[in-house]
DNA sequence: CGTGTTTGACCTGCGC
DNA sequence: GCGCAGGTCAAACACG
């Protein structure tokens, strides 16, 4: 099994390559060789038109073997997408029936200290989410989505269940109508989150979306109070965040997100969105581990994970992005060292931790500064998918759980292809780097999203894909008179 | 006046 | 059952 996983991996990175060659070379430097050619042969006229013909000759030589080419590689690619499927199929099968023995490791990177086949059976499991997603289309791009798929059977369309979930916060004990929600309850409770660890001397981060404050405590272990936000881009939207300093080192901030949108999201937030649920599909694809702690690193990313339960919350599965500068090299246990107070000694659930250090800071004003910050992270997160396949797929996972998102909201039910599109689009979104960059430097970064949340909607923006990174944003949230609950 | 924040009260789940 | 801690509510308040 896993060696066929792994060669699964490699299959799939040869796959991409093929599309590459097939679609950005040969084709074309042919085309106008024939073109050339032709054209040579009218200006000599009559001189020798047995020569050109023989050039005429071999260019369509050349150009049936390219389409035999093509055509090999087409059928490669579907005896490759089925071989990957039955995979999928088997690997489904094996989840359900009983917990699997061996494990599911987060690491990602191929230099990992953890080892490079479990990184396969890993990448592996994203696509099977991914595959999920497209199966089940109408489900939001977000982190408990995902993870009531992988505990219950999900009937609900998206917003059906969102707002349940919104209005389930709501209810009181009391009211007695809780009655066949419990089933409903526990899946919630097993909300997967995300918290982003970035260096932002703003009170919050800016991720795009619109935020109200909801709450502040004073939480146990930290002087810093927390603040709970809720999103308000749609009025019955579930999505939480949770937004602390670290008490060990102030400038840090810790946001933690929860739930999904059930709304198109703008341009700036697909950005959280997408990390937010690509690392929620790696917490869900290690759900099932036991390992106690994974560290690895993809061109420079960190990418760790670690059982821990990140909060006294029962059954928060939480996944930790670290955009701050703290040294890479640490290993997963001095950096959950970190989290003295919350580091329970039995914990129920992983906890993953993904390294994304930037040398760069944010600033809370936005100035070139936080460009270069969010252009290093942007090149970064580039080079991670160019490089590596399970990144790769990983990440269109992420993006494909968007786009059946926007599909379903649109109700074309065209999702089924959403796999190669999401590699497609990702392949898109790398080629057009340079635009991005140049997006990035733009006005368009700041985009609000009433224009914007239109253009996600429709979907087919690969640019809007961008990993232009997280920003830090002074918000009306913050001032001095915390610390009083 | 509408919108968003503040903050004390309340609810819930967990451990003892 | 009790206390603790995290999370949420909603009235009061601030601000444009
Ligand atoms: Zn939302």
């Amino acid at each position: 099994m896993e060696v066929l996983l792994m060669n699964m991996a490699d299959d799939h990175a040869v796959k991409q390559e093929e599309n590459i060659t097939q679609e950005g070379c040969s084709p074309e430097p042919s085309k106008t060789d024939i073109g050339r050619k032709v054209h040579k042969t009218v200006d000599l006229k009559s001189s020798s038109s047995s020569s050109s013909h023989d050039e005429l000759e071999t260019a369509k030589e050349e150009n049936e073997r390219l389409k035999m080419m093509l055509e090999q590689i087409q059928k490669n690619y579907k005896s490759l997408q089925s071989r990957f499927f039955e995979i999928i199929k088997q690997g489904s099968a094996i989840e359900e029936g009983s917990e699997e023995p061996e494990l599911v490791s987060l690491s990602l990177g191929r230099s990992s200290p953890t080892g490079s086949k479990k990184d396969d059976k890993k990448t592996t499991i994203c696509s099977k989410t991914e595959v999920d997603d497209h199966n089940k289309s109408g489900l939001t791009l977000g982190l408990d989505s995902k993870f009531q798929l992988s505990t219950e059977i999900v009937s609900n369309p998206s917003h059906e269940n969102s707002s349940e979930e919104a209005s389930k916060v709501q209810k009181r004990p009391s009211s007695g109508e809780d009655h066949e929600e419990g089933v409903e309850q526990k899946s919630q409770v097993k909300r997967a989150r995300v918290s982003v660890r970035t260096r932002c001397d703003a009170p919050t981060m800016y991720d795009g979306c619109q935020w109200r404050k909801y709450g502040q405590k004073i939480s146990k272990g930290n002087p810093c109070p927390r603040a709970y936000y809720r999103c308000t881009v749609a009025p019955d939207c579930p999505v939480r965040k949770q937004v602390q300093r670290s008490f060990e080192d102030m400038s840090i901030l810790v946001t933690t997100y929860e739930g999904s949108h059930n709304h198109p999201i703008p341009v700036s937030a697909t950005t959280m969105a997408s990390t937010t649920a690509a690392a929620a599909s790696m917490l869900l694809s290690g759900s099932s581990t036991s390992q106690p702690a994974l560290s690895t690193e993809i061109n420079g990313l960190n990418f760790s994970s670690s059982l821990h339960d990140n909060s006294r919350l029962p059954s928060c599965p939480t996944i930790t992005l670290d955009l701050t500068g703290s040294p890479s090299s640490s290993s997963s246990f001095n950096y959950f060292n970190r989290f003295p107070t919350n580091c329970p000694a039995t914990p129920r659930f992983p906890s993953t931790n993904l390294n994304f250090s930037s040398p760069l800071v944010s600033n809370e004003s936005f100035t070139q500064e936080h460009y270069f910050y969010q252009q290093s992270l942007t090149d970064t997160l580039t080079k991670a998918i160019t490089s590596d396949p399970s990144f790769r797929s990983l990440i269109s996972a992420a993006i494909s759980s968007l786009v059946g998102h926007s599909s379903a909201k649109h109700g074309d039910g065209t999702d089924q292809k959403g796999d190669s599109f999401s590699q497609n689009l990702m392949q898109a979104a790398i080629n057009s780097q340079s635009l991005n960059d140049s997006s990035l430097r733009g006005s368009s970064y700041f985009k609000g999203f009433e224009s914007s949340s239109s253009r996600i909607g429709s979907s087919n923006q690969s640019s809007s894909l961008s990993f232009s990174s997280f920003n830090a944003a002074s918000t009306l949230a913050f001032d001095n008179k915390q610390g009083k609950n």
